[in-house]
DNA sequence: ATTATGAAAAATGTAACAAAAATCAAGTTG
DNA sequence: CAACTTGATTTTTGTTACATTTTTCATAAT
C-alpha cells in the first residue's frame, strides 16, 4: 500500500476489514481431505498424478445404467488408469425367455421373450469404477469363485461387512470376504484350508473394490 | 572435530581426507533415479507406498490362464434368453488385470493391463448361435453354479462327453453333464438329490447346447 | 438488496533443511 | 603389501517451511 499516512483519510478505501468466520473453509481442496507431502521418483510422479485425478473422476462417477442391480452405491478408494469407451448404444441385446420352452428354437419374435439383457450392462454399474480380474487360488471356493474365473470389481461400492472385495496384502491382489464385526475387522477365505487374516491397520490392508460378479468358463 | 588447533599434529587422527570420486554414486537410492516431491491425499499416502515398494520387489510374471477349470455340473429350472443378431460393436472395454496389482497400482509401470475385455466379445463366441439361460433354484450351488447364475450356451458347440448341456426334459430346460460311455448316454446330474438320466433314444430329449461360462453376481 | 472489495483461512507447489545412507580413498594396522 | 578403519563427501529421503494461489465471507460502497 503507497499511500497510508492519513488513517482518517484512508477509510475511504477500506472495503473489507477485521472480521471473523472469513476464509476458505477446510476441505474446500481438490481431494476434500487434508494433503502431506511425499517424495514420488520422478518417473511415476505422472503416474500417480493421472491415478490421483481418475480417482477423482471416478469418485463423481454419474449414474450410467442400472435396472435391476442390487447394491450400495459408494464411492472409497482406488482408481485405475483406464480410457473411457464411449459407450455407444444398441450392442449386443440378449432377449430373455421363460424357462418353460421346449424342444425347438425359439424366435426372438416369439412371446417368450422375458426381458431383453447386455451383459456389459447387466454386469457394469459403473463403467468408469470397473474392471476385470483373473483369480489365481482356489481361497475362495466355496464362494464359487474359482482358478482362472474372471472377477468383476466395482471401486465404487462401500465395502462392507460381509461383502467379497478385493484387498491387496503383502504387495498381491486376494480376494476375500470382508468381515467387520466388533471384534475387529477380518479378511476371511472361503475354504477351509486357510484361515482368516486379521486386519490390524489400514496400511496393512487396501481394499480395492467389491466383488460383483465372477465370471467362470469351461 | 574437537581438536584441530595444530594441523602439523591433527594428522596422526586423521584417516580420510578431501578426495575427489568420493560420495555416494548417484541412482543409489530405492528407486534407482532421482526423485520429487509431491502432495498426496493423507487418505492415499498408505496406498501410494505400498506401490512405490512393491514396485521396486519382483516383477510378476502375467499367467493369465483362463482355462484350467474342471469343476462340477447342475441342473435344475432354468430360464432362457437368446442372443440376438450381432449388432454394431462399441466395445466396452474393460481393463483386465493380472493378479499382482498393487494398492491401487498395477506392479509393472507399463504392461500393468493384461488386456481389455469386453464382456460380450469374451462370452459370446458366436452370437447368433449363443443363449443366456438364468439358473433357477439353487440345488447347483455346489458346483458353482448358484441360483440367479447367467448361464452361456453356445448352440453350435458339438455336446461331447463331459460337456455341460442344456437339454430338454419333459418340456422344461435343465443343465446337466453330458457323460457318453460305452455303457450309453447319461445326463448327470451333480446333486445327490438327482440321479442320472439314461438317455435311450435321440427323442428322448434335445440337447440345446453347451455351457460355456457361469455368471454369478454377489 | 446487490455488488465490489479485500481480509482471513486453507490448499498447494516448491524450496530448504537436517538426518541418514552410501561410497570412496587416504590412512592405519597386521 | 593386503586388509581394515575411518572420516570426508555426495546422494538420498523424510519432513518442515514458505511463498503463492484459491476459496470464502464480512463489510463497505452502490
Amino acid at each position: 500500500m503507497p499511500d497510508n499516512s492519513t488513517d482518517q483519510r484512508s477509510e475511504h478505501k477500506q472495503h473489507g476489514g477485521a472480521r471473523t468466520g472469513a476464509g476458505r473453509k477446510k476441505g474446500s481442496g481438490r481431494f476434500g481431505e487434508p494433503t502431506k507431502v511425499m517424495r514420488i521418483p520422478a518417473s511415476k510422479v505422472a503416474q500417480v498424478k493421472q491415478w490421483l485425478a481418475q480417482d477423482q473422476a471416478a469418485n463423481c462417477a454419474p449414474e450410467v445404467n442400472a435396472q435391476k442391480w442390487t447394491g450400495l452405491l459408494k464411492t472409497q478408494g482406488v482408481s485405475l488408469f483406464q480410457s473411457v469407451a464411449p459407450a455407444n448404444e444398441a450392442p449386443v441385446s440378449l432377449p430373455l425367455f421363460s424357462h418353460k420352452v421346449v424342444a425347438g428354437f425359439p424366435s426372438p419374435a416369439d412371446d417368450y421373450i422375458e426381458n431383453r439383457l447386455d451383459l456389459n450392462e447387466h454386469l457394469i454399474r459403473n463403467q468408469e469404477a470397473t474392471f476385470l480380474l483373473v483369480v489365481e487360488g482356489d481361497s475362495m471356493q466355496k464362494a464359487g469363485i474359482k482358478d482362472g474365473d474372471i472377477l468383476v470389481v466395482d471401486r465404487s461400492i462401500e465395502p462392507s461387512d460381509g461383502k467379497i472385495v478385493i484387498a491387496a496384502l503383502d504387495g498381491e491382489l486376494t480376494v476375500k470376504r470382508l468381515s467387520i464385526k466388533s471384534t475387529g475387522t477380518w479378511l476371511v477365505p472361503e475354504n477351509d484350508d486357510y484361515p482368516p487374516i486379521p486386519v490390524r491397520e489400514e496400511a496393512d490392508m487396501v481394499i480395492w473394490g467389491v466383488v460383483t460378479a465372477t465370471i467362470s468358463r469351461f
